[in-house]
Order: C-alpha cells, then structure tokens, then sequence
DNA sequence: AAGTGGTCTAGACCACAAC
DNA sequence: TTGTGGTCTAGACCACTTG
C-alpha cells in the first residue's frame, strides 16, 4: 500500500475535484521510476534496482513494480535481461545501431553494410526561425545549434541531413564532436551533453533534388528524394531535436511495420 | 495445468530433442485462442468468452488466461472493453477508419476530411509474375486478382494503387465489390471473403511520376511521389495482399511514429 | 549457491456496463 | 444486482546468470 491508506510516498495523489483522479498504483510506480530515470539516478546501460529492492522502496508487491517496469520496457525506457536484472535502455550498445533510422538496403540487412560514414558540413550557432521555434517549443530568436551533414554506405552519400538543436542543451556542440564520435550519434548526445532521446515523430514526403541537395547527394538535380522531418523527445515529450532528412531511395528503402 | 502434468489438452507439447522447447503456459494458451480466431469460432466484432470462461476451458487459472489475452490485445487481434468483454478486432467499426494507412493531411487529423471517394480504374483476373508470386507465397503462373483504383480526398486525386489478391481466397472479386462497399476495403475483406489482415509490412521509396501515373493522378509528369509497396498478412504470417501505392505528399505527408 | 527476472496460482477487491 | 475486465497481493516455483 504505497498511497491508498497511509504511508508519506514520495508522489501522493490528490484527487482533485471534478476530475475522477483514479490512477492505479502500477501508473503511480511508473510515475515515481520515470522521475528517477529522468533524474540521473540510474545512468544509460546501469542497472536499475531489483524489483524486489523496488517494491520493498515503495511498500508494494512485487508484481506492482513488475507490471510498471513492464510498461517501461514495452515503451523502451528499459530493457529486461533475465538473471542479470533490469537495465536503463540506451542508444549505445544496443543491438538495433540505429534504433530511429528506417532506411535499409534493398538486400540484406543493415548489419550487410559497413556502419555510415559522416560527413559534417556544417555546425553553427543560429537563432531560431519560427518553424524551429515551434517544433522545438522555444522562442524565436532563441539560440539554436544547427548541423548539416551528409551520411555515406558503402562510400556512396545516401542522406542529406539538417539538424536543430536547443542551444542551451547543447552548448559547446563542435563540428569535431559531430563527426569524431563511433557510433549512433543519439549515444553520443546521452553521453556528452545527458540527453536521452526516447521517442520521435516523422513525417515523410516525396520532394525532388533542388541544384545544392543533388550536388552534396551526388545525384542529378530534380532527382526525387524521401524528405523525413524528425522531432525527437526526452522525458515529458519535450522535443529536443528537429531534424530534416533527405534519403536517396535507389537501393535503399524506409521500412515500417504496420500492426 | 493445462499441459504440464496430465489433462489432455488441445495442443500438447512435445519437448523436441536438441531444442530446449520450454514454451510458457500462457504462450500455448495464446496459441490456442489464436487457433479459435483462425478458425473463426468468434467472428470479427463478436466477443470470445470471458476470462474466467477461458480458464475453465483450458483448467488454468485466470491470471493466465490474462496474461495471453494481453498480448493478442498488444497485436491488435483482440480489444478488451472494460465491463463488456474482449471482442475480436475488426477493420469495420474502428475508431481508426484506416489502420493500415498512415497517410494523413498536413492540417488537422483525417477525420477532418471527408471519406476517401473510390474509383475503380480495372479489376481482372491474370496470372502472377515472378515478382507477386513471390511476394504472395504463390507459384508463378497462379490465379490472382488485380485491382487499380485512384482513391481521393475532398475531390483531389492523391493515392494510385495498384492491389494483387491471391485468386484461390478472392474468387468472384468484382470491381462493383472494390467501388461499392462502404468503409475501408479491409473490411469488406473480412466480410465478403472471410480474409482478415492482421498485419503488414511497407517498403517506401521516393519517384518520379511518370506520364500514365501523372495522368490518372491529375500532376505534372515527373512529379514526386511516394511509393509505398505493402505486403498484408493474415493469421499464421500468411501473405494476402501485395499493393503498390503512389502518394502524392503536396498536401498530405505519411506520419510514423518512433519508440 | 545466491540473486535476478519469468511464470503460475488463488483470492480479494475495484471500476465499468448492462439489465 | 450481476458479470465483465482491471488491480493488487502473497507465495511458490522455474529459468537464467554469476560467482
């Protein structure tokens, strides 16, 4: 009984009026390790507590903690790893390299090809326009990192990308970092600047190659391109990138699963 | 126990030498509603038996029964209506008009627009190619059904596509079934053929319209669009559906989402 | 052998819907 | 009032990993 009868928890729900406020103790539990989580308290790739540990931490049963950690791992917060224990879910190390980029090749798998070569263009602090400004939930003017950047396979430039980052949560963000770091660049944001991307929204559209895009994608103008506009979430949906990508689709292809 | 120690059950399971085939209780009892499902014992809309029905079926207890459910709910093969029951899901009557259509208009959601109008370019009978009967699981040379229709909102062309029907399940298909029927055509699959797609995998690509496409879409040649290969699938990962669609993304743009 | 997540049970009670 | 799914508990045991 962690908030029903007694018991100072450290979230207590007020049921406020006019609201039904009904909010099962599991939710409650998710609430309280998704503040931890976000606090820092167990680092990317660490090991959480066991549920034991956790349900004696929060006066319940185990199988309340459970069924909160198994929501977490169902949204990917967490991954579960029997006899080992329950791990904070990261970008690094994780089998799927890429866990946001659906584009694969026509043959074979992602594996099949050597990791992306990058290839920075550019990396600047700007001011943010009104659509950046919207995406990313800020003001305009507010300051911005903007990167461009070209992402080879197998030496051959298969996507264009823009990004936009909040200037404050990514200060110092240098060309060098962009392009120096092994491995998913989302890993290399949880580590340098504590930011752990959890979720993203994409829309995607069919647009044609204008003379610069074809020139850095090596491809003839007026070639068509996949345009994926990304917005990717922290903790609490706030948007902590926007990023615009064009993908070349001659041999390869953005895989979805529909269920 | 409904395998473990005695009771002869629907589905026994035979530990196979060299395979550990340890299979927990609630995944056989998965299998065995998804057995009834297959075998359509409930139709699409109807309600299957109550949790604690189910358990007295298969002598286990409700828990387990819970725990099976929960995951045919995950795939959306069943939706649970606190109070009601858990019924079989169905491409008719969903809140969703069109699961497996993730393409939506730039402004607002798509029930702000009207329902898409169907034309029904041809629908014939031929014999699949290489490629469909691979993407089928059939034979080259097999019976299939080819559909073409142009599907628009508020009056303006915006999906090409092209659908292949293995011709065994969807003998009798007719272009009046394909233009009269109200509501998605998955669910007058379910009704009129008993075929419910369960699932699907899309391949997107971005090309150029070329002078047929352009025509029957009402854009210049060489246009952008995009092109969205779908394989559906039925129960047991069986292939009933190859469909080719072209998108037009001026005003509207597919929309995924990433965890 | 000890510790972790994973399964299974049995029973109590709650929230919701329909009669 | 009854029946449904939804929550919570406590305890037993299984499977996997590590020392």
């Amino acid at each position: 009984m962690a908030v029903p009868p007694s018991a100072p928890p450290e979230q207590p729900s007020f049921p406020e009026a006019g609201t039904p406020a009904f909010s099962p103790l599991y939710q409650q539990i998710k609430g309280l390790i998704l503040q931890s989580l976000q606090a820092g308290e167990w680092k990317p790739g660490e090991a959480i507590p066991s549920e034991m540990d956790l349900a004696a931490r929060y006066r319940v049963s185990q199988g309340t903690v459970r069924k909160a950690i198994d929501e977490l791992a169902a949204e990917n917060l967490v991954v579960r790893r029997q006899g080992k224990g329950t791990f904070v879910a990261t970008h690094a190390e994780q089998h799927v390299q890429y866990r946001f980029l659906k584009l694969v090749p026509d043959a074979g798998d992602r594996d099949a090809e050597g990791p992306a070569q990058r290839n920075v263009v550019e990396c600047k602090r700007v001011r943010a326009g009104a659509e950046v400004a919207r995406a990313l939930a800020l003001r305009t003017g507010d300051p911005v990192v903007q990167v461009r950047r070209v992402l080879s396979f197998d030496g051959e430039p298969t996507i264009l990308e823009d990004l936009w980052l909040p200037g404050v949560a990514f200060k110092g963000l240098s060309a060098e970092q962009m392009a120096g770091y092994h491995g998913p660049t989302y890993a290399m944001f949880e580590i340098e600047f504590g930011v752990r991307m959890v979720r993203a929204e994409e829309k995607i559209r069919a647009v044609a190659a204008d003379a610069q895009q074809a020139a850095l994608l090596g491809v003839a103008e007026h070639t068509p391109l996949l345009s994926v506009e990304r917005i990717a979430y922290t903790y609490n949906d706030t948007p902590m990138e926007l990023r615009r990508g064009l993908y070349r689709t001659e041999t390869h292809h953005y895989r979805n699963e529909l269920s």
